[in-house]
DNA sequence: GAGTGGTCTAGACCACCCG
DNA sequence: GGGTGGTCTAGACCACTCG
């Protein structure tokens, strides 16, 4: 039992989690029908109830799974897609849908941060940051452009690098520093192109922009990024899930 | 130390995630410095320390603490509003920012299932739905119409009571029928107003309009409600914070 | 090597729900 | 009363990080 731990490396809990997984998806465990008690659990798959319970715990919290106590554990009727209830960025996001995306820089620079981007990104008002920004297209459409501001004091490498190179995996260059995105706060609203966006977004002025701003955080909490985003209202929606 | 389990009925590991939450907001433990190890803790509290370690798995999912392995537990840098990362109601939310909130009912009847909506709540086209429509105000502004769909296998009581003194509460209601709202997703677009929509909201033909569309599911994965929302692109932005 | 978190055990008693 | 999940223990060994 342990060696299969030591064999691979691979925790128990994370097997176990994995086949009750399979048992739910591939209907062996039907939605909505009560899975095998935990003392069952545990002697089939040969370990203590706590690990049998961490296995658990991760597909409750995956929404695969609920628990009734003193009755049993359900798999749940609904499945929701997982997708939507992480933080995900532009280009993985479109290249998994198989579409084609490209990004033009129109700004690169280190600049003094104004009174908005200083306090999402705890910083005072005109320390230094670096202003990257890009237009997005998909399939030659320009969907989206993207103003992001970073703290100098984080990432100066930055400027010594070829941007074009980095700016499609921003997220990628900020965990080789040593900041890996774990959270963030994004504020929506609908607004309208005013004449420089309804140029750049090849659309007319006044047409929809589903405008959203949104601060990065690492899993330390310190503040990475903060976003501008101005998003065509004709090609884009959010699709974001949320527990009560 | 089990007596204060049986004392009061509250479980020790909850005694300890408050203690420890004390310790975190008020200061005690800093911003960014190592809280004291597992061990040292578990023997401070009188708990093994797996019961501390669920304290602990708490407090990480709330984004208060953050653990690195070999080394220890640390507080986070940034501490997110709680509010963002979870599913709230309109009068929940504008009430606690002491506004002034009401309705009007615009339509309340039943009717069959759109395609639309008989997918999202996992019924036939043609199924017989609940719709309500109302009219949301904040402060005397009108601001949101609010269409929602409920099925009428689950909710055919609500046709025999008032509508007027259900609506503001519906997630109520639900919640008395047996099926709380526990998960939701959403899909958020940028829109103009057409000329219904711009004479109910007071804003002119053509003005931004957020639009949003949900579908909310009680914790066993049941369908609730689905619903079409368009709120005032001037006076409504919609914030929500999400784990990578 | 010392200290830390990651995983795991083999029990135990309790609270809850249902027939 | 019997079955279920909820909580809790007192250890153990491992993997990782750092000085």
């Amino acid at each position: 039992m342990d060696d299969l731990t030591k064999l691979d490396g691979v925790p128990l809990y994370v097997k176990i989690r994995q086949s009750l997984r399979e048992n739910i998806l591939n209907g062996s465990y039907k939605r909505g029908e009560k899975i095998p008690s935990e003392e069952e659990l545990s002697a089939q798959y040969g370990v203590s109830r706590m690990t049998l319970r961490h296995s658990i715990n991760d597909l409750i919290d995956e929404g695969l799974l609920y628990r009734r106590q003193g009755v049993g554990t359900f798999v749940a009727h609904h499945h929701l897609a997982r997708d939507h209830s992480r933080l995900t960025n532009f280009f993985e996001n479109s290249r998994m849908d198989g579409l084609q995306v490209s990004e033009k820089v129109l700004d690169f620079r280190q600049i003094p941060a104004k009174y908005q981007v200083a306090k999402a990104l705890n910083l005072k008002e005109g320390d230094p940051v670096i202003c990257i920004k890009t237009l997005r297209f998909i399939e030659t459409e320009p969907v989206t452009v993207h103003e992001a501001y970073i703290p100098m004091a984080l990432f100066s490498d930055l400027l010594n690098m070829d941007i074009e190179s980095q700016s499609q995996d921003l997220w990628g260059f900020y965990e080789r520093c040593g900041y890996k995105v774990k959270r963030g706060v994004q504020r929506l609203e609908a607004r309208q192109a005013d004449e420089d966006l309804a140029d750049m977004l090849s659309m007319q002025v006044g047409a929809p922009i589903l405008y959203k701003e949104r601060t990065l955080f690492s899993e330390d909490g310190t503040p990475i990024e903060f976003l501008y985003c101005f998003n065509r209202g004709d090609m884009y929606s959010i699709t974001v899930s949320l527990l009560r």
